[in-house]
DNA sequence: TTGTAGGCGTTATCAG
DNA sequence: CTGATAACGCCTACAA
């Protein structure tokens, strides 16, 4: 590979030179310019991002730690991560804890070197000091961390309301809500909370199930639906993610079960996964885009060493009337 | 941050000492080691990856670029493709065009520099010799851009004739396949070939659709789905990816059409998508997790400059029976 | 407008 | 067993 060093050679400079005209950082005459630019071209220069990176102790990296690439919330939302980081000229590195401590303490170290320049976590089930000892520009979604770790994420109490009343309108009389696996300080218990206290003051019967994140992929929660629903023939409603709600919506179906008029069924997330479906779901969506760009926007921020202006940012929620509750 | 210098100073060695404790490359008297371990302790230190990927000439980091991330196919694949770079210390840099030529050069020349060891395509649409020319190891799934760059692909002949044989059963008379818009190379192409083939010699109506690679999200699909049956009602199957078959299926199922009897769909591609609808979905699924192992297995043999056994690898698909066809 | 020199943090080579 | 030194490729003072 072909050294700024070669090219300056080539074109007959000092290798600043060279830097120069590579970074506009000065005034080069255009003829030594175009000297150069042509030696760059045959010799098919590319600067090394690494010696760069160096540097500028910088690597225009962004990482994102997530549970699972696979669910649709985070595929998502890393999808348009990934395009906000590309508007402002930033990588992804995106990366997976699998639903495992181990590879999430693996990837949180991996972190803490200068290979990435900020840090998305869409998980944090380690102790509290991996995060608060954390040297570098990080930020959550769905995760206050403390009153520092700035954090993104929509309204859960407006949408577990909004979802409680879908069932309630519907009059249903014995609902669950999935619930992953409480790990500390995840924000989005905040919309269960609201959820269970609405419906029980209409007088409506509510059950958590609290499931493992990536305990389950979609053949697990349909397993899961089925029995539920086999052992409890008295539900008549649940809340769930897009993917448990679909396996939800389709066992209910298949047990022969009426949608809405006797089983109703509400998605949380709203991806399209909501809408794969014979039927609409009912579902309370989250604005995964926006959420994106204001998690980008915060992160940035903070590695540029500007103010931030908040360190809790809501979004709002919105609620799509289907044909399942 | 703390260096390996300040590492030194602390615990009264020279750097080149610390170095040798962090990666135990020659003996260091257990004394001495152990005020590195402790100076190393105290000092927090997290060695410097961008210098020491510059010193090895070597990120640690493979990128994949994809057309999108959120369509189930690339996405299960990252998946994979993460979990097993994992495996072997490699971070993932998952890029996406966005179907998008501009993002897709730019990232081309991205990865050009050090900042990556070695790529995964997932789309080839730029001219050819930006491939050919492309100076590390380059690795592709299901494009043939020449007979030196290593692919890996499933049997799309055998998925494609599997599929035929699916509607064959059924009796079906005028079939449809979605063709996602012909890049050069695309191997897929062949499981088209060979379905429509199979299907015209069975005297089976066939025709293609074409659709370019995210023009359409699911609902676009939708649309489509229903103005195609909309237009032409003498259509009795069709065959496309997950995410467009789970469009048909349900513009199918709402216009009345009884499936399988008067309708079929066939997924082709069988990640969990196939599973959500109220009707299994019949499909031809590749072995997305063998998949990605046998990618990241041969471009880290490209990377280690070790011997690359085949530059042609081929995996086996399954059909799986379902309840649409 | 252009060139020289030193350093970013790490590792390997070669002495001691 | 340990230490000094020279790379790796790039960039920014500081000079000329």
């Amino acid at each position: 590979m072909a050294t700024i060093r070669d090219v300056a050679a080539r074109a007959g400079v000092a290798v600043c030179t060279v830097s120069r005209v590579l970074n506009g950082s000065a005034a080069v005459s255009p003829k030594t310019k175009a000297r150069i630019t042509d030696a760059m071209a045959e010799l098919d220069y590319v600067p090394n991002e690494l010696a760069r990176g160096m540097f500028r102790q910088k690597s225009g990296i962004v990482s994102m730690l997530v549970p699972s690439i696979r669910h649709m919330f985070f595929g998502n939302l890393a999808h348009f991560v990934e395009r906000e980081l590309y508007r402002h000229g930033y990588k992804l590195m995106l990366c997976s804890t699998d639903g495992k401590k181990e590879r999430e303490a693996e990837y949180m170290r991996t972190f803490r070197s200068n290979l990435v320049d900020g840090v998305i976590l869409g998980v944090a089930s380690l102790d509290l000091d991996v995060y608060e000892n954390f040297k570098k520009p990080l930020i959550t979604t769905d995760i206050r961390i403390n009153d520092s770790i700035p954090v993104v994420v929509s309204d859960n109490d407006t949408g577990g309301a909004l979802a409680a009343d879908a069932f309630i309108r519907r009059g249903c009389k014995c609902v669950i809500q999935l619930i992953s696996a409480s790990e500390r300080f995840v924000l989005s218990l905040q919309r269960h909370l609201r959820f269970a206290a609405k419906l029980r003051d209409a007088g409506i019967a509510v059950q958590d199930v609290e499931i493992k994140w990536d305990e389950f992929d979609y053949h697990g929660y349909q397993e899961l639906a089925q029995s539920i629903l086999d052992a409890h023939p008295e539900i008549d409603g649940v809340m769930a993610a897009d993917m448990p709600a679909c396996a939800f919506l389709k066992a209910a179906i298949r047990m022969g079960r009426r949608v809405p008029e006797e089983f109703c069924v509400v998605a949380y997330d709203g991806t399209y996964l909501a809408h794969v479906n014979t039927l609409d779901m009912t579902a309370v969506s989250q604005p995964l885009d926006e959420m994106a760009a204001k998690m980008v926007e915060v992160l940035l921020e903070l590695i540029d060493g500007s103010e931030v202006k908040g360190t809790y940012v809501q979004l709002p929620v919105s609620f799509r009337q289907g044909e399942t509750a």
